[in-house]
RNA sequence: GGCCCCAUCGUCUAGAGGCCCAGGACACGGCCCUCUCAAGGCUGAAACACGGGUUCGAAUCCCGUUGGGGCCA
């Protein structure tokens, strides 16, 4: 079975890569990787109105930043339903000149009206049958299924599940003006890209027995097939743009990194034991189609968050620095122009961001001086006693040498002990004057990274507006 | 409406008849650490949807009910 392993990952251009595609998409990736196999990246925009060259830039582009590679598609021709439609018309002649496919003339209206009346009737609808034995030369084109009998889809994650032919209708597969419809197109793609596996949302397991019979209407071995579970959102249904955020270019912007994105979405339905952190390369590794589950799972944005916050705390120092560059500008800061003072800064601030964006915020002090002092601790630290302390501090670490975390942190020690003091008033002071706020990265650090001149100005600064408000 | 899928803590899940009065993780509470905030450590609360079987024994197998989702229009 691992031997010429092809998977595919077919997305419609119809709009952004939604997570729960991403999802797909990194099962078939990990299938293939983890057997040798082939991974096939094909595009379906048979529905011309809503497919768009941007949404296939788009999709491509949001693959590509999840590391997903492809082996086989885009933008080598020959992987888009529309340029294949000679394909599904060849396919559609050699079924009706085997018999297993006919053609109906009923009209869309007519069809229109026995629906309703079933509908009436309180009745299922199923198409009559009517055409199936007249020999018509033009319509649309119906598969004929069997009367009797049953289909078996073999799915690898639900196991055997059983279809009665007599609640499947003679399905459409081609439209009577010759176009081909979804489930044909599949079908013929599968086939001719030899397929091996087919990978997919849990929303065309119903549709996998037509599909099956025309496999066999075409004289084709029929792929193993797993529909691997949908993602949903908080309430339970499918997850959709009203539940918030739901494509993975969405997450880029937040400030997910690529691979927590990954591990993210791989431990969403699968499962290695209780491991919960894996890297690329284990996760090729371990997966397994049967250790994927069969029940839908809600997106967690919160441990989403978590987990790439764990990624932040441990990736590289320089890799971070480049990952936070690019959301510096829209926050309107500027990068700092020493590689390892960035660097510095941010390993004091990886702690407490769970996103490239928070790591943003919450290091926006380095880059810019206080523009107010947060009102509460202000009106408690800036007295006439802080005024005081304030001058103090300003006189001995314009002296101090070197102007480091750990001489700084003595000389606070030593200040605080000689004016009776606990180090945490010299250090929130401190940190009120400095940053703004009374939480921040570990003061010594903050001030080592600032660098004297800077520290020495925003001390001034705000022993200004303490004297001013003391007054 | 018909058919199909699904059902363990709030969430993601472990569990493939005894190892389970159910384990891990996120989130939540408490304590510790501490210059603040975090991070970290320890700790607490929290689930087998329900009802029948099968079996010496069921979260695990079978049937039904309920609930949720999907497909077909």
């Amino acid at each position: 079975m691992s031997q010429s392993v092809r998977v595919r990952f077919a997305p419609s251009p119809t709009g952004h890569l939604h997570v729960g595609g991403a999802r797909t998409a990194l099962f078939n990736w990990l299938y293939a990787r983890h057997h040798g196999g082939m991974f096939i990246l094909r595009i379906e925009d048979t529905d011309r109105s809503r497919s768009t060259d941007e949404n296939i830039g788009d999709i491509v582009a949001a693959l590509r930043w999840l590391g997903l590679d492809w082996d086989e598609g885009p933008p080598s021709p020959g992987y888009r339903q529309t340029e294949r439609f000679d394909l599904y018309r060849e396919h559609a002649r050699r079924l009706v000149a085997a018999g297993r496919a006919y053609y109906c003339a009923c009209t869309p209206e007519q069809l229109e009206a026995e629906r309703a009346e079933a509908q009436a009737k309180n009745e299922t609808f199923r198409y009559s049958g009517r055409c199936r034995a007249l020999g018509l030369t033009a319509g649309a084109l119906r598969l004929r299924i069997p009367e009797e009998g049953t289909t078996v889809v073999d799915d690898l994650i639900h196991g055997p599940v059983t279809f009665d032919h007599r609640q499947l209708d003679d399905w459409i597969l081609l439209r009577s003006d010759g176009t081909p419809t979804y489930n044909f197109c599949v079908v013929v793609d599968d086939v001719t890209m030899r397929i091996s596996h087919v990978i997919r949302g849990n929303d065309h397991l119903s549709n996998t027995p037509k599909q099956v019979l025309c496999y066999e209407a075409l004289g084709y071995p029929v792929p193993a097939f797993a529909h691997v579970s949908m993602i949903l959102g908080p309430d339970r249904a499918r997850l959709s743009k009203r539940h918030g955020a739901t494509s993975v270019q969405a997450y880029r912007e937040q400030g997910i990194l690529p691979e927590a994105m990954v591990n993210y979405l791989a431990r969403l339905g699968w499962s290695s034991g209780d491991q919960e952190i894996f890297s690329r390369a284990e996760l090729v590794e371990r997966f397994d189609i049967k250790d994927v589950s069969s029940s839908g799972a809600i997106f967690d944005q919160t441990k989403l968050e978590w987990l790439n916050h764990e990624y932040i705390k441990t990736v590289d120092g320089r890799r971070l620095a480049t990952l936070v560059t690019p959301f510096l500008t829209p926050a309107g800061l500027t990068p700092p122009a020493e590689a390892t003072r960035f660097v510095g800064m941010l390993d004091t601030l990886r702690e407490r961001g769970k996103t490239l964006r928070e790591l943003v915020e919450v290091g926006r002090f380095y880059f810019e001086r206080p523009s107010e002092y947060d009102a509460r601790s202000a009106s408690k630290l800036f007295t006439p006693a802080g005024v005081e302390r304030l001058g103090a501090l300003i006189e001995r670490l314009a002296a101090v040498e070197p102007f480091t975390p750990a001489s700084l942190e003595a000389l606070y020690r030593e200040l605080a002990e000689a004016m009776g003091l606990k180090l945490v008033d010299l250090a929130q002071l401190t940190r009120l004057a400095v940053t703004g706020r009374t939480a921040s990265p570990p003061l010594f650090d903050v001030l080592g990274l600032l660098g004297r001149e800077e520290t020495l100005a925003r001390l001034r600064a705000a022993r200004d507006a303490a004297a001013k408000a003391a007054r």
